[in-house]
DNA sequence: AGTCCACAGGAAGGGCAGGCGA
DNA sequence: TCGCCTGCCCTTCCTGTGGACT
């Protein structure tokens, strides 16, 4: 019985007609070959980095921009084009990306330092080591050759926020002891704000350059849009509006065009998986609902137990604006019925606020006056979401 | 204006795991 | 083997706080 049910849906596959050409034009990994609406912000990272092709050290830069604004695109677009020049001027240029959100490669000093010895081909061990002794190897290894390295740290206000500033410190200062390569240092944040938490020190010194990604609005991300499409799509493939309609839904989430291109690529993927010929504004609408429910599942899912147990409390309680103490209390019943460890108020309190950073929840401190302080707490999600999570741990995680 | 509640949230530190070097 | 280092999760202790109540 399942063996035809398959096999009914792999001959559908085939007899459906086909939608997409390739879809590697629609994925995060895709480099085009001219980036759209960012030649300004282009022609000054090209500018700023330019000295290296005569062997000078170029200005630290700080390239600010929201999520899907082009950010880490076009610099690793400018830094490619600097590379491929300066091999044939025969200049010596090293580059080196590093996410610092990389949870457990690139998430603490410890962590960037041991990524950075790596680069520079000497293995350290993942932990054991003083740091000292970290920046010791990595100067060595850095100094070891005459080159020009520049060093990009994307999502630089996450490491920042973890671990201090400490580390920009030390790696802006690191040209005072250099005698044969330069360091210099390309911070990649969508934290606007993200400099003024600096010391002085590090912010004088770090923001020489700064390059300010505004967001894509409708109008350019529907140009960016039709590029892609008319690489993934087949000719006629996508009605009128749909382009539209996904621009339209990304222009208004702080025009990300990562959200764009995962919009159209999932109403691709719906409209196929129905056997359609043609992707209308119906699949988008599907594709907004599902991308949503996904991404929640998805944070749910990865979260640690006791967060997971917090969370059902929380969807189990019928109070829709609950407190930190019912919650708690809520979250201790949980933990007893499923033979957790119940974790103490404080901590607790800190896993609410966490799940609240997330948004899937919202916490709000307020005052009740007399009857103290707390955080209002309730569920940031649909019911439809929602029912969906408590299944996910009902059946994944044995909630009950 | 002062009191009081129910926490919020910062700081310090304990305990554990993983690892290194002498 | 031992002392030391780091990261991580957690507890304990403490001070601070907004606003209803007196």
């Amino acid at each position: 019985m399942a063996q035809t049910s398959l096999q009914k849906i792999f001959s559908g596959y085939l007899k459906g007609g086909k939608l997409f050409l390739s879809k590697d034009a629609l994925a995060t990994s895709y480099d085009p070959s001219t980036i759209t609406h960012r030649d300004k912000q282009m022609d000054l990272v090209a500018s700023i980095l330019a000295p290296c092709l005569r062997n000078e050290k170029p200005s630290n830069a700080f390239v600010y921009g929201k999520t899907g604004t082009g950010k880490t695109l076009c610099v690793r677009h400018v830094i490619g084009e600097l590379a491929k020049t300066a091999k044939e001027n025969s200049v010596q240029i090293k580059t080196v990306f590093i996410n610092c959100k990389m949870k457990k490669i690139a998430d603490t000093e410890y962590r960037v330092l041991a990524q950075l010895c790596k680069e520079f081909g000497y293995d350290v061990p993942p932990t054991g080591l003083p740091t000292n002794r970290l920046y010791e190897i990595f100067y060595e290894s850095l100094d070891s050759q005459k080159q020009n390295v520049l060093l990009v740290l994307d999502e630089i206000d996450a490491l920042v926020t973890k671990v201090g500033d400490n580390i920009l410190y030390n790696l802006t200062r690191v040209n005072q002891d250099l005698e044969n390569a330069k360091l210099t240092l390309i911070g990649v944040t969508n934290d606007l704000s993200f400099s003024e938490t600096l010391d002085p020190r590090v912010k004088s010194s770090l923001n020489e350059e700064e390059i300010v990604f505004p967001p894509y609005n409708a109008l350019e991300l529907r140009d960016i849009l039709n590029e892609r499409a008319k690489l993934t799509f087949i000719a006629g493939g996508v009605k009128d509006g749909v382009i539209q309609k996904c621009a339209a839904l990304a222009a208004q989430e702080h025009g990300d065009a990562r959200r764009a291109l995962d919009l159209l690529r999932v109403a691709g993927e719906i409209a196929e998986r129905n056997g359609e010929q043609f992707l209308d504004e119906v699949h988008v609408d599907k594709a907004q609902e599902k991308i949503n429910v996904d991404r929640v599942l998805e944070t749910v899912r990865t979260q640690p137990r006791q967060s997971q147990a917090i969370l059902w409390a929380i969807a189990n309680n019928q109070n829709p604006n609950q407190t930190t103490g019912e919650t708690y209390e809520k979250y201790k019943e949980v933990c007893k019925k499923r033979g957790l460890e119940v974790l103490g108020p404080r901590r607790a309190s800190d896993l609410i606020s966490e799940l609240g950073m997330l948004g899937i929840l919202s916490v709000h401190t307020t005052s009740k006056g007399r009857h103290g302080r707390t955080k209002e707490i309730s569920l940031l999600i649909s019911k439809h979401t929602t029912e969906n999570i408590k299944e996910t741990l009902k059946k994944d995680f044995y909630f009950e």
